[in-house]
DNA sequence: AGTAACAAATGAACGGCGTTCAATGCCATC
DNA sequence: GATGGCATTGAACGCCGTTCATTTGTTACT
């Protein structure tokens, strides 16, 4: 009657050569190398299956539809990124330094990775599903992390901290965009770094600067 | 020998119910319009073709692909926003209030024309052309236009000025780009527009800061 | 051993895409 | 009227995402 055996129940398939956790890994490895190799547009079913060794039809039996595929690679890539940023925090001790330190990081994961960094911000999905995802919690987990230094750094808290983070990380992340797709004519030696310095530098002290003549009154 | 007759060169066609260049119009005025409808996913070549009444094979008759079309409709959108921001620079005297005005103009058309202005950015060419096209040009006239105010604001110039106008820039427009594909989550009242602000004012509080302790030593 | 049951995987098919180009149709001219 | 020649067509190619009836291989039970 029942199932149980000596095999376990993910090993059930008859023709498996792989478990639907590793044909889904597989999958998604694949689909990360075209990405890296060709950008977004380089991605299709036909040469993920091509690359695997299946048929197209294979990924529907473990993903929703290419958007899915996509959304999971995303979630990876920003996963990495979240690891990226909280490793160069954690080399800081001084709030302003890690700030510094978590843009600069921030702007190296997007160089050194470009494609799959811009899958993330590239994709865009289908009109439906406002509902936030696991990419949009992922985005708001990478701001949370400077929210500790910059609350230090600020002397602020609540709304205005929250949209402290939110225009500071913005800012940082607008910079990558335009430097990545090479909208921004980059004149002599100055490059991304210098920009991403630039900006983080001059916000925080204005930044600093604001909250010392409007919030607190003085000792 | 010669064609010339009393009929314009323009009106040579055969079958032609239009001139070239009133055709060339009518594609690029379908093909913005389905990116307004749609967004970029939205435009094909079958779409305007339809829309026009015409076969998608003319289309390719007065442009080289579909990339082309859409640089047009980009290059259009930008001259489009280019002068919406001078407008709203026009309208200010103080080189503060125009640099404010000027990121609230970009902005507010990102928001009213979300498609138009993101087909110009999220439209990605081929590996080919690294050469600035006609929209980095474009993208370089919106940045020119806050250099002279910046200037006045921070007392800056030359190679720290331009680094200046392009962080700024550049921070208004991750806003912009992260706003309008919701990878903010946007909780309470707070809006675009109280990001844009606190990011510029406090840039420019820092920036000016930053000069009077560095570049001028004071009288 | 034989067989029934069933999941894994296939591959053909559908409609749509960008793009090309020989063939067609229309017009001005002779 | 015949002719030359360009504007326009529409069929075709090879790609795409996605679906699903069919096949195939494995297990479980008789």
């Amino acid at each position: 009657m029942n199932q149980s055996s000596n095999c376990d129940p993910l090993s059930m398939g008859r023709r498996s050569e792989h478990t639907r956790r590793q044909l889904s890994d597989l999958i998604l490895q694949a689909a990360e190398q075209l990405i890296v190799d060709h950008g977004l547009a380089g991605l299709s079913a036909r040469a993920i299956a091509r690359d695997i060794g299946y048929t197209p039809g294979t990924i529907y039996l473990l993903f929703a539809n290419l958007d899915d595929v996509i959304l999971h690679v995303n979630a990876r890539t920003l996963d990495a990124l979240y690891a990226y940023i909280k490793a160069a925090i954690a080399k800081e001790r001084s709030p302003l330094r890690q700030l510094m330190q978590a843009a600069r990081a921030y702007v190296e994961f997007a160089r050194t990775h470009p494609n799959r960094w811009r899958a993330c911000f590239e994709h865009r999905l289908p009109v439906d599903v406002a509902g936030p995802d696991d990419i949009d919690v992922r985005i708001q987990q990478l701001i949370d992390l400077i929210m500790a230094p910059l609350a230090d750094v600020s002397q602020t808290e609540g709304a205005a901290l929250d949209a402290a983070a939110q225009a500071l990380w913005s800012g940082v992340h607008g910079i990558c965009i335009l430097t990545l797709t090479h909208k921004l004519q980059m004149v002599g030696g100055r490059e991304i770094e210098h920009l991403t310095d630039n900006l983080v530098r001059h916000y925080l002290v204005g930044l600093a600067a604001s909250d010392a003549s409007t919030d607190s009154m003085g000792p």
